[in-house]
DNA sequence: TTGAAAGCGCTAACAA
DNA sequence: TTGTTAGCGCTTTCAA
């Protein structure tokens, strides 16, 4: 039973100076003298010293954890925002805390419970959460810094916009160079508010193009399979189909090709399959699809290091548009 | 500015109690009046009090926090894992603070610094973090309750072990009905100490169906695709091939797959592939692949009720084989 | 069954 | 530039 953890006490003791000197050094405040800092810090790395937090948060005013809720998630995006996200908080001495929710009035106490007891430096939202009016009024209420990636510009917070339309109207053009006058398009689920511009980037591409737009090409999507699956099947059983199509995600893409598979259509060749967020399973799919990839990583490390009062990493909105066998002609 | 949450002195005041009076409501002990603590009750619900957690930490033994480092995940494992202990952690008034770790010394600095300045009361550990000696003795050494997901027991904490042995077996019975009796394995990660019992497993399939193991029919992996490419093509480049190949989880057998994809082999009738895990991209390949499900929510959700004094829900050792297209002949 | 006092480990405000 | 004092919001110990 090793329990006896050093405190700030004795190490001020060790270093023969007043508690309150480890504490500035500790923090990186200014009017310490150098050699009583190096002193202090010798004593620190000496003792092993590691500042407790929950005294720190009582005591001061932060608490050195962001706080994660999050909805819903496709676990590739989660799990790369959340890594991206504790690495800047562990860089900076701050913790993650992550919590999934849900939509409806339970997820807003959850938050509200997350925010009160736990009281978080600061709040990061990804979509769908990031863009629920009610989620970012009562962050606003509870006065916590807030972050949003993906998210609308609100009155709240900051939010990390991402250049949908500009990437989805390229992704329609390469489309269109390879041929394609018909494409079908399968649309953002109607919460995520920022991925609609991937709607108008895929319309701006076709009006560029002299294409008229067919709106019966354009299905619901729900950033689910099954939506994927749906939109498809409705597509191919037009009576003039689209030949290629568009979804503005991978997993509704992957539904796509499931049912362009079913039918033993050739890929590319009878219908071109696009999609949007660069998932793994987009990579194994087969073939292999054409998407979009974002630095989602980078958005999590960039929207924690903003929570903690840093610039944004200008490279953070750079997207990229992968262009693979599932709509290049062989 | 609302920044004045309603603290315990509060509560104690509108219910003209004591503070420790409203300690002892919160902290659900005995000896307190029913008339009594309907009034805290009802004074909490009232003014929407919330606990400092911070401040529970400092003054007392507990700091409501499971700590859950994690390494390499496979996203759809690690998101899994996560909300089934963080929706378990709620239920109880706890929260989860996970961390992406690396394996080397820089990760056990960062077990370390999340031990003692988080002060969690229990850590949750899942492979390949669970079966490296160096991180459960440093756990062992801070003295924190421990419990580790699918990994091998050992002298410190508990395991929730994962019957892969039986469930390997299982499969490869089921090809071997399909008619199969050159069966291709491509082994788990050496890292993954309780993975190595599927190749246990499917030695005893064959054993047990009087087949003779073929050693040269036995690949190494590293669960990741490129390894399953890999022994894949080694397997293929055989003088006399398997006619089906068991990975020992889906990223591999997504590697496999690919790999007969670009040789146009006919999946199941030339050569069957199985994997391991349930991954979602296993569900969207094409065609879809047999495999194997864990529950891993409820590993997640069992494990952190573990750390809080709870007994293991006996459902959460139940695994699954799900025979789909790329295995069973039509 | 309830309450009073002390103090957890740190930071804020002030004084030296 | 450094130290002193008070106190963050709760639990612990002990007394009533």
């Amino acid at each position: 039973l090793e329990n006896d953890v050093p405190t700030m006490a004795d190490v001020a003791e060790r270093a023969g100076v007043s508690l309150k000197t480890v504490s500035r050094v500790l923090n990186k405040e200014d009017h310490v003298r150098p050699t009583v800092q190096a002193k202090v810090e010798a004593a620190i790395e000496a003792l092993g010293y590691r500042p407790n937090l929950a005294a720190r948060q009582l005591a001061g005013s932060r608490s050195f954890i962001i706080g994660y809720p999050f909805n819903n998630p496709s676990s590739a995006y989660i799990t790369d925002v959340l890594m991206g996200a504790a690495t800047a908080c562990r860089d900076r001495g701050y913790h993650l805390v992550s919590e999934p929710v849900s939509l409806g009035s339970s997820g807003m106490e959850a938050i509200e419970r997350l925010i009160t007891t736990v009281r978080p430096d600061g709040i990061l939202l990804t979509p769908p959460l990031a863009d629920v009016p009610e989620v970012i009024e009562l962050v606003r209420r509870l006065n916590v810094p807030l972050v949003r990636i993906a998210g609308m510009p609100a009155d709240y917070g900051q939010a990390i916009t991402i250049d949908d339309h500009g990437v989805s109207e390229e992704l329609v053009r390469h489309l269109i160079a390879e041929g394609h006058r018909k494409i079908g398009f399968v649309r953002p689920h109607p919460d995520h508010a920022i991925a609609q511009a991937r709607l108008t980037g895929y319309r701006s591409a076709l009006v560029h193009a002299g294409i008229d737009v067919d709106e019966t090409l354009i299905q619901p999507g729900y950033f689910d399979v099954d939506s994927g699956i749906s939109a498809a099947t409705a597509l191919l059983s037009l009576d003039r189909p689209p030949t290629a199509i568009f979804a503005a995600n991978d997993d509704m893409a992957l539904g796509v090709l499931q049912v362009a598979h079913q039918r033993n259509l050739a890929i590319p060749q009878q219908i071109a399959i696009a999609g949007f967020d660069d998932s793994p399973a987009s990579r194994l799919a087969w073939p292999p699809l054409t998407t979009v990839r974002q630095p989602t990583k980078l958005l999590g490390e960039t929207a924690a290091a903003m929570l903690l009062g840093e610039k944004p990493n200008p490279e953070t909105n750079k997207h990229q548009l992968l262009i693979r066998a599932s709509t290049r002609q062989p």
